[in-house]
DNA sequence: ACCTGAACACCGTTCAAGT
DNA sequence: ACCTGAACACCGTTCAAGT
């Protein structure tokens, strides 16, 4: 009683585990005493570790489809492809580390592959050929993909590194030259603005191309 | 005799044994037998394992700042930031898994930040202001990172995966519907060509920025 | 069908002891 | 100063045994 494991439990507990204690405490021991089981037990619902991982894989990203498909076409391609980053950059905002988790692994499900399907449709009405179109879907992705592990390690909360929380240590930690890069440092912002920005240019790269 | 271990011929072997066998098999004790010597050696030489994957990281990203120093100004920015771009991808595409690993890793070596001082200045000396050149210098890394992250994914090894090393599997496991999914699949091309085109995208859209 | 207990090989790390 | 041998706590995984 009180058990009534299920894939579907091992996987939402070890999302968990992954936000509290981080990837290296994500342990199948750990993972089972979360759940009030031994550890063999979890072997009798999942093949091994691997397994489990890529279920976890397969969950993140499947929440990106469900939310994908929930978004109505947009005023414009623009629109679209803004809101196609923003919801994947949010999924991956949810896990600890999750765009280096999450990034490019190999789905089981074709219903995630499937999903591009929507995007496609609407990158080709508005004047893209196909292979630009596919080229525009996997060049936007890069970008939050590594905006986002950028992001995720910024707020990592750092082990006693003298160079994060202040910019005078930052600087100080450069040492002599380096004026542009102490001097970007202080302008620097973070987060939502600032991926907005880095948003838009690349739509405006899209954009160049759609008109030549 | 014949020892003479030292931190530079930990942290190269390392990247040898993370090249020749993958991130999971690179264990201190198989790392201390290709020294020759016992795991407990190379405790003298590094505090713990996570000082040695720090060492890694920060031994590849002075590669690139080494490579970078090495390239002279271009005719260009445009040629400065496709430079780097290039110079940024082929280090990662040298070690196995390179891009996610060694993405977004706290550096503990000052000269490796003021590298980008040198891009900065090109930038600016372009027309860029110092904030956007900094998003300029961010943008092209998160691309970077991005697309090499997928590039090794797709390069690895499947583990007998049914949809991988032919379109009609793929097709036939995407099942019905999802046309021109399975048509972008047929159109789509791979290393270098992709990676120019899809660069050449972001520097338009940085192009517009400084125009506007 | 689902879970436990005990066990195996392996892991990172420590530490006394050798040279 | 640099390395070895033995040991500890922990890991993923297996398997007979329970219910």
């Amino acid at each position: 009683m009180a058990k009534g494991i299920t894939r579907e439990r091992i996987v939402t507990a070890a999302l968990e585990v992954l936000n509290d204690k981080g990837m290296d405490a994500l342990t199948v021991r750990a993972l089972a005493s979360r759940l009030d089981v031994g550890a063999p037990a979890l072997y009798w619902h999942v093949r091994n570790k691997q397994e489990l991982l890529d279920e976890m894989s397969t969950f993140v990203m499947r929440r990106v489809t469900d939310a994908l498909a929930a978004i109505a076409p947009g005023a414009d391609w623009r629109e679209d492809m803004a809101a196609y980053a923003r919801v994947l950059r949010s999924e991956y905002l949810r896990h600890r580390d999750g765009a280096r988790i999450f990034s490019g692994t190999r789905f089981s499900d074709p219903q995630v592959v499937k999903a591009k399907e929507s995007w496609l449709a609407r990158l080709t009405a508005a004047g893209f050929t196909l292979a630009q179109a596919d080229d525009a879907l996997d060049l936007v992705t890069a970008f939050v993909v590594g905006f986002v592990i950028e992001e995720q390690e910024r707020s990592r909360p750092a082990d006693t590194d003298p160079a994060r929380y202040s910019l005078a240590g930052r600087d100080e930690w450069l040492g002599e030259g380096a004026e542009l890069v102490k001097a970007a440092g202080h302008l620097r912002d973070d987060g939502d603005p600032r991926f907005e920005r880095q948003l838009d240019t690349v739509l405006d790269g899209l954009a160049a191309r759609l008109r030549s």
